[in-house]
DNA sequence: GCCTGATTTCTACCA
DNA sequence: ACTGGTAGAAATCAGGCG
């Protein structure tokens, strides 16, 4: 036998001749695309039994009862461990992995036996997870060429002979990448799959090849034909798209089923089919939707392909790809226009392309820790991608995992917020808490199965008592938690000692960097959720204690920076902003490591940093000469641009220049400027969110009115959706003069509502701590007054 | 029916 | 479909007035 190289791609399982069988898909060391089997593994779950059952006369009746002897392979007893506490089980090995949910439920109703555990696991993830197998990663095994008798397009494949076991290898192999994104028709509205087509295919890859399929308009069956063609001589491991999971697959597939095209763009000759948190699997390859990568930049506001794209720097700023779903028919239908149209849905192809280039590595460095495979990790939510990783951390030390379960919702008290100390400080240094909460589970033992219940007696080794709410943890042995968010900690910061030793920029830079990002993403988000009621792992007094812990913590804290003599100018949960003082400072941090057992570092020092009287807003200028605002309508994606862009100004000019009159001079000149219709249409947009089905809302809104408006000219609009819209003249609150974006003209516009709500209104948040009032910002006269300013009430009249 | 202040609803932010 | 704490806008409610 020889030892063969295997990274990971794809895992899936198949039924053939009722016989399950585990498929690898991956790259060999050489670049060959294979697939490996493993026709030996078998899907399992445990049966917890009672303390005084006797796990061979349970398992002799489990293995003698007629209605379960097809369906069960084996039966072992095993001790595993549940909630820390040692417990006797039954490993029930099944044959087909489609019954283990239903063997499970009859099984754990048997005498003697408590429940069942695990037959939720699904069979693939048990087998990556039970053979420490990682997607994304590397690995030997040993196995024997056979002849390829599948559909399989691959170079070899293998049979097991040994389980795979991963290596330490930082490459990533070449993988062949390709991009795609589609072009529907529709005269009006939301295209729909059952009666409109697919006219523009376009596709990119990372050989530096584009490809385009254009209908003629009459159908799309070639389109679709082409394309699936396309994908099966390029063969690529990575298939990229934006929105692709929620739109572009499921419209390809239902067309495709309206045209009579299978669309086998697998390596199995099989079609796309939806799996796991909304996500269209791809067997073999990885089918990687970026718009859920999207989630994870919270400063793209609204989250295009084209803002993505721009703020990852891999499309310049004044480059347009999209054109807007309304205008599609109307590119379309004209013959002129149709050449843009054509070539912004390359260049929208190709961009995808940039954008997955640009966060493969992160993608690869999650879905390799999380264990994922790649294409499901983005799709997963953070509380998912966090019990992943600790289902996978569980099974290796013999821990079982709970099954989930409806918990009510009590919610409980978090962290303390000080009121800030309004005005300008010079020179104030903001010191942190490293990973406050996740060291705060590490010193005092918090988890799930260290947790006292009330009534139960102490421990022999001593407990910890969360202070205020009083939950007992014992101190020994060390909890599930402490084991994990240490190794986390730990591994993050090996990495961050070979990056400083690793080139800037290089290859193996670019992937060390992405896995300490990677980790630290799971590591902050451990938490929340311990505090989450749909987790598996949800023990309330676990997050309550951290909670209580962190308050404890953050107050021991600034009662010692006091005590030194430091003056405390505002605090957040685990951070404090001091006035500059390196002497004190230090004293104080030793002061608090020595105390908390807690690591507390300065952060960034702020040469000048401006409070209103409101906790979470505030605005520094940096050493650099750079600003950072924080919670202010700046930082907000809710306010239209016209009224963000002004108040960034003015936070420059207050703290720069240290100017508030010449704060007032720019406020005034920015509103002469809206009164005479010099600010862009698109500047005036405000966009917000649909956080419930449009019916569901309680009170009339802005917003839902605009979503309602769209639905009307036959839109679809969704949870999660955001909807442009614009305020208008006329009577009435303002979800009654409100229209979308794109159906509205400038002249319907409300200046006089972007002036006082949007502008003054951001303006007058920084500006009254200077003393200014709204009048003062308003300019004296207005030239603008004789076309198109609406004089609509008393109020405005005097302000002229 | 109109005005006003209090309360509720809603979103998006911070840590 | 990770937590709670928070600001702020707008809608809506409740009560007074007449």
């Amino acid at each position: 036998m020889v030892w063969h190289h295997l990274f990971l791609l794809d895992i899936n399982h198949e039924k053939v001749n009722g016989e399950p069988e585990i498929r690898l898909w991956g790259l060999d060391d050489t670049g060959r695309r294979i697939l490996v089997f493993d026709k030996v593994f078998r899907p399992y779950f445990y049966l917890v039994l009672e303390d005084d059952a006797d796990p061979e006369d349970i398992g002799r009746r489990v293995r003698e009862d007629r209605d379960f002897i097809a369906s069960v392979e084996s039966v072992e007893a095993v001790n595993r461990r549940y909630f820390g506490k040692s417990v006797k089980t039954l490993r029930v090995v099944c044959r087909d992995p489609d019954e283990t949910a239903k063997l499970a439920s009859h099984m754990s109703k048997m005498k003697g036996v408590k429940m069942s555990l695990e037959e939720d696991i699904r069979y693939a993830q048990r087998y990556s997870i039970d053979k420490d197998v990682y997607p994304c990663g590397w690995h030997l095994f040993e196995g024997k060429e056979v002849k390829n008798e599948t559909s399989a397009s691959v170079d070899k494949v293998y049979f097991l002979t040994a389980p795979p076991k991963p290596i330490e290898k930082a490459e990533t192999p070449s993988l062949k990448i390709m991009s795609f994104s589609i072009v529907c028709y529709s005269k009006k509205g939301s295209p729909k799959p059952d009666r409109n087509l697919v006219v523009i295919v376009s596709m990119a890859n990372n050989r530096g090849e584009t490809k385009q399929f254009v209908s003629k308009g009459t159908d799309d069956g070639g389109v679709l034909k082409s394309f699936v063609k396309y994908v099966e001589e390029l063969d690529p491991d990575i298939i990229a798209g934006y929105g692709s999971n929620s739109h572009d697959w499921p419209y390809l597939l239902e067309r495709g089923k309206r045209a009579g095209v299978k669309l086998s763009v697998d390596r199995s000759r099989t079609e796309p089919h939806p799996s796991l948190y909304g996500h269209i699997s791809i067997t073999g390859r990885a089918n990687i939707d970026l718009y859920n990568y999207a989630e994870d930049f919270e400063e793209v506001k609204v989250k295009t392909l084209e803002n993505m794209a721009k703020y990852l720097g891999v499309l310049k700023d004044e480059e347009e790809i999209e054109v807007e779903d309304a205008e599609v028919a109307d590119y379309w239908d004209d013959p002129l226009k149709r050449q843009t149209l054509l070539q912004r849905s390359v260049k929208k192809a190709e961009t995808i392309l940039r954008v997955s280039e640009s966060l493969l590595d992160y993608a690869m460095q999650l879905s390799n820790i999380v264990g994922l495979p790649l294409d499901y990790v983005g799709a997963a939510a953070v509380g998912f991608r966090v019990e992943w990783y600790l289902i996978r951390q569980a099974y290796k030390i013999g821990e079982m995992v709970p099954s989930r379960k409806e918990n009510p919702y009590f919610p409980y008290v978090g962290a303390i917020v000080l009121a800030p100390k309004p005005g300008i400080h010079e020179n104030v240094s903001v010191l942190d808490f490293k990973s406050m909460y996740p060291n705060i589970m590490i010193v005092y033992n918090a988890s799930p199965d260290t947790y006292i219940e009330p009534g139960e007696p102490d421990p022999p080794g001593g407990v910890f008592v969360a202070p205020e709410v009083k939950h007992r943890f014992r101190k020994e042995p060390p909890g599930f938690y402490k084991q994990v968010l240490s190794d986390l900690i730990r591994i993050r910061s090996h990495l961050k000692i070979d990056l400083e030793k690793t080139k800037l920029g290089s290859a193996e830079y670019k992937v060390l960097d992405a896995r300490q990002r990677a980790i630290k993403v799971i590591t902050n988000a451990s938490y929340g959720y311990t505090g989450w009621v749909g987790a598996r792992w949800y023990i309330r007094p676990v997050a309550e204690a951290t909670a209580a812990w962190g308050r404890y913590t953050i107050k021991r804290a600034i009662e010692l920076a006091k005590e030194t003599g430091l003056d405390v100018i505002y605090g957040d949960t685990d951070s404090f902003f001091v006035k500059y003082d390196p002497k004190k400072t230090g004293t104080f941090l030793r002061k608090v490591e020595h105390e908390l057992s807690l690591e507390i570092r300065p952060d960034v020092t702020y040469e000048r940093v401006f409070f209103t009287e409101a906790k979470k807003r505030y605005a520094g200028l940096l050493p650099d000469g750079r600003l950072e605002i924080v919670g202010m309508e700046v930082a907000r994606g809710d306010w239209a641009e016209v009224a963000k862009h002004m108040q960034e100004r003015v936070l420059e000019i207050i703290l720069k220049e240290q100017s508030p009159e010449k704060a007032v001079d720019f406020v005034r000149w920015y509103i002469m400027d809206l009164r005479n219709g010099k600010v862009t249409y698109s500047d005036l947009i405000v966009w917000k969110t649909l956080t419930k089905p449009v019916e569901e809302y309680k009170v009339n809104t802005p917003h839902v009115e605009a979503a309602k408006m769209l639905r009307k000219e036959g839109w679809n609009l969704t949870i999660g959706d955001k909807v442009g819209f614009v305020i208008i003249k006329g009577k009435g609150r303002l979800y009654e003069r409100v229209l979308p974006y794109s159906l509205a003209k400038y002249d319907q516009l409300d200046l006089e509502y972007y002036e006082e709500q949007q502008i003054l209104a951001a303006a007058i948040r920084v500006l009254s701590l200077f003393g200014k009032k709204e009048d003062d910002l308003k300019p004296r006269y207005s030239p603008g007054l004789s076309n198109g300013i609406r004089l609509g009430s008393e109020k405005q009249l005097r302000l002229m």
